[in-house]
DNA sequence: ATGCCTTATTTCATAAGA
């Protein structure tokens, strides 16, 4: 069974290399991230005439997630439990306290699971947390918390699960390519790490994809300033499997071909092969 | 070579990304 996950800078915007890369990489499971779209107007007939199946979670402009299967997509799950939102006690009022209408601010579609040919997959965009000093550092720290709570959950029930997608975290130094350029900035600071860590104490695999070219898997090169030619990138993009998929695992990689060319996302997938 | 930012939207400007 083959798995992947990628997060696409914007569904519609990609389409055209999207159905590429699947007709072409053929993922039994496709985790998105960064749909950018709401649910009704992600492209499902498109891609629903390369044989998959579509779970899509959006709320407008921004964030966006999806889970393509084409063995079965069952057990759907809009976010998890106990995913906070932003705003309310954690930062700047919210559109709704704006309004006076005053209440728990409400998620964001950053969160999509379902069951996909017996794994418990998850296809996940961590928040970005801008500075260390933003109330948004504040709520991507939250979120990893009840994130961590939830998934220990689904991996108390014995359940083969696998959880991917952007966490928005260099997970060590390396996986940057230069550590002294993201001095006081989010994505490598000691608390975010430790997020990660303490996702892994539940018993998940991170597995480190191989780099197509050059020694760092990276996954994430900026549009600007040639950063991708230059091999200028990040591995924020994980693959978080459980002990039960985690022995499954053939290889890994990371698709750079997928970041060549015209139109390509900012990001490139990673594709895992599973016995 | 792979090529110097891109996206959606309250669009001719802005916010966000990381």
């Amino acid at each position: 069974m083959r798995l992947a996950t990628w997060n696409v800078n914007s569904v519609r915007a990609r389409l055209p290399r999207l159905l590429e890369w699947l007709a072409e990489t053929k993922p039994d499971i496709a985790c998105l991230q960064e749909t950018k779209c709401p649910a009704d107007r992600f492209p499902a007939a498109e891609v629903g005439e390369l044989g998959y199946a579509v779970a899509a979670h959006g709320d407008g402009r921004w964030n966006g997630v999806a889970l393509l299967s084409s063995v079965g997509i069952d057990e759907v799950s809009l976010g998890f439990p106990g995913e906070p939102g932003f705003g309310g006690e954690l930062g700047e009022p919210s559109l709704l306290d704006e309004l006076g209408e005053l209440g728990p601010p409400r998620p964001e579609a950053r969160a999509i699971g379902a069951t996909c040919g017996g794994v418990r997959v998850w296809s996940l965009y961590a928040p970005n947390g801008r500075t260390p000093d933003s109330p948004h550092y504040l709520y991507k720290l939250d979120w990893f918390m009840a994130l961590r709570t939830a998934i220990g959950d689904e991996l108390g029930q014995r359940r083969p699960l696998v959880a991917c997608g952007d966490f928005n975290v260099a997970p060590t130094d390396a996986d940057v390519w230069d550590p002294a350029a993201f001095v006081g900035s989010t994505h490598v600071t000691p608390a975010e790490r430790r997020a990660l860590a303490e996702l892994r104490a539940l018993g998940l695999h991170d597995v480190v994809p191989t780099p197509m070219k050059g020694p760092h898997p990276f996954t994430y090169w900026d549009y600007r300033a040639g950063m991708f030619h230059q091999n200028k990138g990040m591995r924020i993009d994980l693959v978080y499997a459980g002990a039960a998929v985690a022995g499954r695992v053939r290889s890994a990689y990371v698709d750079r071909e997928a970041r060549k060319g015209k139109g390509p996302s900012d990001h490139a997938p990673i594709v895992v092969d599973l016995v």
